[in-house]
DNA sequence: TAAATATATAGACGAGCATCTATGAATAGC
DNA sequence: GCTATTCATAGATGCTCGTCTATATATTTA
């Protein structure tokens, strides 16, 4: 179901402050864009950019409601990817970490 | 004895695809920088800069030899920067993944 | 239908970055 | 000591990206 775990895309998105600010305000619950623009000091347009990206590459879900969108966090692709990573590049480490 | 893992400089240092390469190559053995700009299509002061941002993000370790030097990767500061990953964004993950 | 609200998109701008060539610095061997 | 080899650094260049303002799109409410 999911896409597989590129793990360029993924250590891109995770690459910005602003988007790793994003997935930890959404990460366990449901955030509006509004929500997240007015606790992040960036313009509204900013994070929907920025959304934009942490849904292509499958990092978040979507819950349109009315006029307001509401997103959050795909922790079991964070974990995907985390694993892919874990086999790629750290292999003979031996849990746990 | 290991810096505080960084979550964003550890996404940024993955997030190009030739040092996503580099630390593939050098993940399990020692290679010289003339190793790895031979099997990686970019130049030699290309691959110094990349080991140079590496090296900066304490994600390799190095071993100079006479005329040459030799990286090989950090596991086990991948794993931890990986822990501190699923830590913030993966919370509610239940192992295995 | 008109107005207000919420989000997405388009375009512009400046900073950062990946890469290259040229060159410096250090080491080994003759 | 001289030459060849190996790596690092400096500087230039073109592209990517994060952010903004302005605007379009969609939805709710009066």
């Amino acid at each position: 179901m999911n896409s597989i775990a590129d793990p360029i895309e993924f250590a891109r998105a995770l690459s910005d402050r602003t988007r790793q600010e994003i997935m930890k305000l959404c990460c366990c619950e449901w955030r509006s864009v509004g929500e997240l623009a007015d606790e992040l000091d960036v313009t509204q347009p900013t994070v929907s950019h920025h959304l934009a990206f942490l849904r292509d590459a499958n990092l978040v879900h979507i819950r349109p409601e009315g006029r307001k969108t509401f997103y959050a966090l795909n922790q079991d692709a964070v974990a995907s990817c985390c694993g892919v990573l874990m086999l790629n590049y750290a292999p003979d480490v031996k849990e746990p970490t």
